[in-house]
DNA sequence: GACAACCTCCTACACGTGTAGTAGAAACGC
DNA sequence: GCGTTTCTACTACACGTGTAGGAGGTTGTC
């Protein structure tokens, strides 16, 4: 259980990288520019310093450099939400989706993926033990 | 909807706050003492800039500082939890109580309260509309 | 072949955070 | 009354993050 606790931007970087498969600085400044207008350079010192912190990779296409994540996202998103889980409510998880669901407008269909899937979970409950 | 995104040792000492309602640099030192080791001074340090960042207040009693959190813990809770549910997963909530429920290992009792809890949810889905 | 476009790499800088030392005042112990 | 403790306030510093400029190389265009 790693703790992989990315940064903001870095974090939306890595969202792209994981939506892509593989991406260019352009690509990834392309990509981000509607909800952020960053240098090209910007983009380019973030991804070098994710590669000196070994969240991504790169080859190299001609003289571009080809970036891909390394961490995988279900990874990434399992240690944030639940590091959070812990630093907000001490890991009490009802409490959690309790804020969630009273911030966030939750649809109907919303809520009934979520009662299929603590049905599942209960499920597994049941099969392991 | 202020985005109120409070870091690590900040969130920490809020929690000693509100759990408490008042609380001296001491009181939040020791009442952290065993999960992080902090000086005094770290402690003060920390509370003067959430003064001033608007987070805490304080009286004095006697030559002693009594700080109170400013912000309300549920805000802080909501808010946190729905920002990290769009940087994660573009708000998909499904999703981040999908993560949850696979990283920390829920309980049975834990599962019927979230069922309940999303019943309530549909209720007032059902009420308001 | 010269100029513009484009790319990487290195450097820089401000700001927030975590961490704590020091100075100086107040209070306590005897 | 004087040393010891105990507070607060101020200062300091390293590290991560967000942000970008400039140098220098490659490529594509006319």
């Amino acid at each position: 259980m790693g703790k992989h606790r990315l940064a903001d931007l870095q974090l939306a970087i890595m969202q792209v990288l994981w939506d892509r498969g593989e991406a260019t600085v352009g690509d990834v400044q392309k990509e981000l520019e509607p909800s952020r207008k960053l240098a090209y350079t910007t983009v380019g010192t973030m991804l070098a310093r994710m590669e000196e912190d070994g969240y991504v990779s790169h080859r190299t296409n001609g003289r571009v450099n080809v970036y891909q994540a390394i961490l995988p996202r279900e990874k990434v998103s399992r240690s944030m939400v639940s590091d959070l889980a812990q630093r907000l409510c001490a890991g009490d998880i009802t409490q959690l989706v309790c804020h969630l669901l009273d911030e966030c407008d939750v649809s109907r269909e919303e809520l009934s993926a979520l009662k299929k899937l603590i049905r599942q979970k209960e499920q597994e409950l049941s099969d392991d033990k």
